[in-house]
DNA sequence: GTTAATTGTGCCAATATACAGTACATGTGT
DNA sequence: ACACATGTACTGTATATTGGCACAATTAAC
């Protein structure tokens, strides 16, 4: 019983450092236990040797990755949490969707733009400017309220059971079609968390739709949009449709790059 | 600064496993680049040959914690990320925090109190009763506003960058105590982030105080606070700033445990 | 356009390293 | 009091990890 029972019928099966491989594991395996677990426990749920896993745990303990509570549990320490969480805060956004927003760019040749949530308001961090003569002019850095754009929207409709109960009685009017009742809005993002993208029919400036869609982590929660904005002019056809499939396709391809 | 070139002259030095820790390193220094880093850039930074570095880099891969980008940059993927979330999600609060709560509960004998923050509310997930005849009555699971009670008071005033947006307008009375301007808030949130603990002064119920100190994370975000809920008939002397002194000793320590 | 310098990647032999097994000490439950 | 299970220490051996070197593919220099 040297090998494994079963060996791996196909893969060439790249070397993986058998080391490291255990201990990301153990860190896994104690992440997901919120009372600790023993030495013994541990090696048997992983399948190694109690001295192996003791070794492992205590290399883990000395880079600051596991602690040992008076009861002699092992549990994970906030530091996986710390790294988790730096890698969040550096994520490149405007590289990560750079690619998308050109694309809509060049298909519509609209204002494109990359926002995040911010309280009740997106903060726009990103734009890529609008090539036809009639532009639009929220510049970067500019704010805007999440309940009637179109990257506000989409974020607040992946976030609507965290941010629903802030938005009562925040629904401020800014043009005649500004959504404003709760059960308007209820429907509203029902329907665009079905279909994937948002859209703004001139709810925040007169004249102006937008359409969003957002940038999901794993979990489903937004922490961006992309967002296309055009002047109700610009609209013949079935323009929106194409814009709002697209805008959606592209914050999908970038939800994907993010999860890998 | 990581580790001396020259063997180190005292330390009997735990052995550590060394694949493990590197490996660890390598995904610590990848979290911190938003562009990725090549193998030889990272073999650099950490003082490893190529070869090791390569072949670190391809085991993190198999395991789904890096992916190379088209340009033969290698970063990490939200896995650590989400590692780091089910770690979160997995805290054991009230274990956490019941050794505390037990001390001040028999040091005062009052009603200790668990909150966590719910927008702009607390939600009680834990409580020691009072032994006290007389009793306040909110029960586990019950909610109360954030911006009157001890708990929820400290939680925001950690919290308060980050809040005081949506608190605007949403200062609703509920007692003659009850703050309801921004200005004193703003003033009261100072004050308790300079103490360490927050006082409710019957801002809620009448003739209940509360005091409260959060528990929070490394960043300094508060994650939960602990309170200390009594009638005011039983504040005789300078109890009040006892309570206040105790509550915020005990937090802190459960935020040291927390951090390990 | 050719050279030169870097890059990522594959390979290999040497040895340092992590491993299993065992032993012991402490504590827990019966 | 016992037996049992737990965390920890030790040690020799074999395996897995390592550094050095070589190669291919880019990129930079000229």
């Amino acid at each position: 019983m040297s090998k494994a029972p079963e060996k791996s019928t196909e893969t060439p099966a790249v070397r993986v450092d058998s080391t490291l491989s255990k201990g990301l594991s153990i860190l896994e395996t104690l992440a997901g236990s919120p009372k600790g677990r023993g030495v013994t426990e541990l090696s048997q749920i992983l399948g190694l040797s109690k001295s192996n896993t003791f070794r492992l745990l205590r290399s883990l303990s000395e880079l600051g990755y596991v602690r040992m509570s008076e009861n002699k549990a092992y549990s994970a320490t906030l530091k996986v949490w710390q790294v988790g969480q730096t890698l969040m805060d550096n994520i490149d956004l405007p590289a990560l969707c750079a690619p998308h927003m050109l694309k809509l760019s060049q298909e519509f040749g609209e204002a494109i733009y990359l926002a995040v949530p911010e309280g009740l308001s997106v903060i726009y961090i990103d734009k890529l400017e609008s090539t036809q003569p009639i532009r639009s002019f929220t510049p970067k850095g500019g704010t805007a309220p999440i309940h009637c754009v179109g990257t506000g929207k989409a974020i607040l409709a992946a976030n609507y059971e965290q941010l629903r109960d802030q938005l009562k009685g925040n629904l401020k009017r800014y043009t005649d079609n500004t959504i404003t009742s709760m059960q308007r809005m209820d429907k509203d993002m029902a329907s665009a968390r079905a279909n994937g993208y948002a859209i703004d029919t001139a709810e925040y400036r007169d004249g102006i739709y937008s359409f969003g869609a957002a940038i999901l982590m794993p979990t489903g929660e937004a922490i961006a949009a992309i967002g296309v904005s055009v002047p109700e002019v610009n609209l013949k056809g079935n323009r929106a449709e194409e814009i709002s499939l697209a805008v959606g396709k592209q914050a999908a391809e970038a939800s994907r790059m993010l999860a890998s």
